[in-house]
DNA sequence: CTGAAAGCGCTTACAG
DNA sequence: CTGAAAGCGCTTACAG
C-alpha cells in the first residue's frame, strides 16, 4: 500500500506537504503542488480514509437502521436515501432491524464513529431514543417517531387515515374493518387515532369492534382477513394501515375466491410502487416516499454539518389516491 | 469520549492491559481483568473501531455495490445479504450503481479499506474487474459475472431460459417475443443464448426476429410491448428476461385493455416475491434469490478469512415455476 | 510556503 | 502477567 510518506519521499517533499496538497492545496506553492500531484498519480496513491477519520474525528458515514425490505415501504425509501447520502459525500452503513441483538449493533455503530444516524423503524417508546441522545451525535427519525420527539420527518398519519376513512364512508360503507399494526410505532398509533376520528365525525365513534390490532406480519394479516370474511356479516370494506398489509389481504381475499372490490373493498396506506400496477390498482394514501427519505437524509447531513439546528421536525401532508379497489357500496 | 487510556488510569493499570482484556483476555490475570471490565462498564467505554482498524489493517466491513432497488430483484437479495453479513460480524457499506461517477465511489471504497466487495451488477466486460483485481482484496460477483470469471455465484441462465422457452413452446406457441436487456450483463447475454438454444432444439433456430434487445428500463419495455401487440400478427407469448421487465409488460398489456393470458401469454425470470401474488401469478424461473445472496456473502467472508481459496464459482440450478400467465395455445 | 513534531486511539512485539 | 514503547497513516498547529 502506498502511503503519503511514500509519495513524499518520491516527490522530495515532507509528508506534511503531501497531506496539504490534499487538504489545503492553496497553501502549497503551485510548482510543489504539481509535482506532488504527479507523483500521486504515478504511484496511484489513495489516501487512507481510516487514518484520516481517526484524526479528524469524523468518518463521513451515516448509519441507516431500517425496517426489513420484506416490507415494500422501506425499500423505496432506502434507495433514494442512500443515493442522496452518496451524492452529498457520505457513505451509508446499513443495518436491518430485528437481526442480532440491537445492543451488539449499537456497539458497532458507536464504535465506528458514524457522523449521524437515520432510523426508519423507531418505536414510540423505544429506549433506543435515550441511548442515542446520550451519544451526542445527530440522529433523525423518518416515518416513525418517538414519543419524545427529536428530529423527524413523518407523514400526518392522523389526517391521512381520516381522509382515507372518510372516502370509504362516503362510498356508503358502514361495516368496516381497520387492520392496524399492534407494534408500538407512531405510525400505527396515529393511524388508529385517525380512523377513530373519522368514525367520530359521522357519529360512529363507539364502533371499536371495527378495529383489529395485530402483529403486522403476513400470517397474522392473512388469518385476520380470513376470519373477517367468514363472519356472519363480513365487512364491506377493509382498510389496512399499510400497503404491505393490504397486499397480503388482497392476496388472501383472491385466494379465497373473493373479488376486490366486488365482494369487498380494500385500501392500504403508503402508496408503495407496486400498488399502482394495473393488476393491483390499490386505493391508498400517498406519502411521497422518496422525498420523505431524501428530506430525512438532507436534514441529517445539515444537522451533522451544523447548517441547521435541532430539532428539525417535518410533517408531510397526505394525499388520497383513489384507484380500483374501492367503489360505491350502492353498486 | 472515553478511551482505553481513561479506563487504564481509573483502573490503575496500563493502557496496554486494557487493550489486552479486550483482545486476549486470557493473557491477563483474572483479578486484573475483572477490575478492568468493571471500570469499562462504569465508564461505559466502547472501543474506537476506527483506531483498531488502522492498526489491524482490516475494518470488518464489506462494500456492497448493487443495482437499483427499483428493480425488485436486487431488493430481495440485499436484505438477506446484509443480514448474513451482520450475523457474521461484518458491517455493510451500500452503494447503488449509477449514482455518481463510479470512479469517485471506487476511491472512497478503496480509501475505506473494506475487507471485501460484493457486486450484483458487474458488466460482462467491465473494466472494474481488472481495477478490483489490482487492489488485492477479495471480491465476489453475484447473479452477473464478468467474462474473466473470478469469484461468483450465478444462476445457470442458459438452462433457465431453455427450460422456460421449452415450456412456452410445448404450450403450442410459435409466435414468440423474447424481450431481453441489451445491457452488457452476463445474465442477459446468457439468457439470450438459452432462448436461441431452445428454438434450435425445435428447429426454429433462424427466427432471430423473435428477439428484442432493449434497454431494460420501464419506458423501453412499455414501448416494445405496445409495438409488439400492434403488429399485424402479434406474438401469442412474450418472454421477458427478468421479472422486473415482465411486470412492466403486464402493466402495459393490461392498460391496453388486453388480458393475460387470454390475449397473450407472458413469462418472466427471477421469481421475485411479488410474482407469486394472487393478482399477478406470473410464470417465471426460480432463483432461490435469498440463498444466492447469502451464498455470495458467505463465500466472500470465507475468502476474506481465508477459509477458502479463490476462485469460488457456483452455478445454481434453475427451477421452472408455472403460474397463471402461460396457458395452452389451443384453448 | 514548508518541515519537524505531536497526536488521534488503538494493538502487539519486546522486556522484565 | 504487565508495562513502556513503537507504529498504523493521517492532519495540523508551531516555527522558521
Amino acid at each position: 500500500m502506498v502511503t503519503s510518506t511514500d509519495v513524499a519521499r518520491r516527490a522530495g517533499v515532507s509528508q506534511a506537504t503531501v497531506s496539504r496538497v490534499l487538504n489545503n492545496p492553496n497553501s502549497v506553492k503551485s510548482g510543489t503542488r504539481e509535482k506532488v500531484l504527479r507523483v500521486m498519480e504515478e504511484m496511484n496513491y489513495k489516501p487512507n480514509l481510516i487514518a484520516r477519520s481517526l484524526v479528524m474525528n469524523h468518518t463521513k458515514t451515516i448509519a441507516l437502521l431500517s425496517g426489513t425490505l420484506k416490507n415494500g415501504f422501506f425499500v423505496e425509501t432506502i434507495d433514494s436515501m442512500i443515493n442522496l447520502a452518496t451524492s452529498r459525500g457520505y457513505k451509508t452503513l446499513v443495518f436491518f432491524e430485528g437481526e442480532k441483538e440491537i445492543t451488539d449493533l449499537l456497539d458497532t455503530i458507536r464504535g465506528n464513529k458514524v457522523d449521524g444516524i437515520l432510523l426508519s423503524a423507531m418505536k414510540y417508546d423505544d429506549p433506543l431514543f435515550e441511548e442515542l441522545e446520550s451519544w451526542g451525535i445527530p440522529f433523525i427519525q423518518m416515518s416513525r417517531r418517538h414519543r419524545k420527539g427529536g428530529n423527524y420527518v413523518v407523514l400526518d398519519n392522523i389526517l391521512a387515515t381520516q381522509l382515507l376513512t372518510k372516502h370509504i364512508l362516503e362510498l356508503g360503507h358502514r361495516r368496516l374493518a381497520f387492520i392496524v399494526g399492534s407494534t408500538n410505532a407512531s405510525t400505527f398509533l396515529e393511524r388508529k387515532m385517525g380512523f377513530e376520528k373519522a368514525l367520530q365525525q359521522v357519529g360512529m365513534e363507539n364502533l371499536k369492534e371495527f378495529i383489529y390490532p395485530i402483529e403486522p406480519i403476513t400470517s397474522e394479516v392473512a388469518k385476520t382477513t380470513r376470519m373477517l370474511m367468514n363472519l356472519p356479516e363480513p365487512p364491506t370494506a377493509i382498510i389496512c394501515s399499510s400497503d404491505a398489509m393490504a397486499l397480503v389481504a388482497m392476496d388472501t381475499l383472491l385466494s379465497m375466491g373473493l373479488k376486490v372490490p366486488e365482494d369487498v373493498n380494500l385500501a392500504g396506506m403508503d402508496n408503495i410502487g407496486i400498488t399502482s400496477h394495473q393488476a393491483i390498482q390499490l386505493t391508498t394514501i400517498g406519502h411521497q416516499m422518496n422525498s420523505m427519505g431524501e428530506l430525512a437524509v438532507d436534514h441529517l447531513i445539515d444537522l451533522i454539518e451544523e447548517k441547521v439546528e435541532a430539532p428539525v421536525q417535518q410533517v408531510l401532508m397526505p394525499e388520497l389516491i383513489i384507484r380500483n379497489t374501492t367503489t360505491n357500496l350502492s353498486k
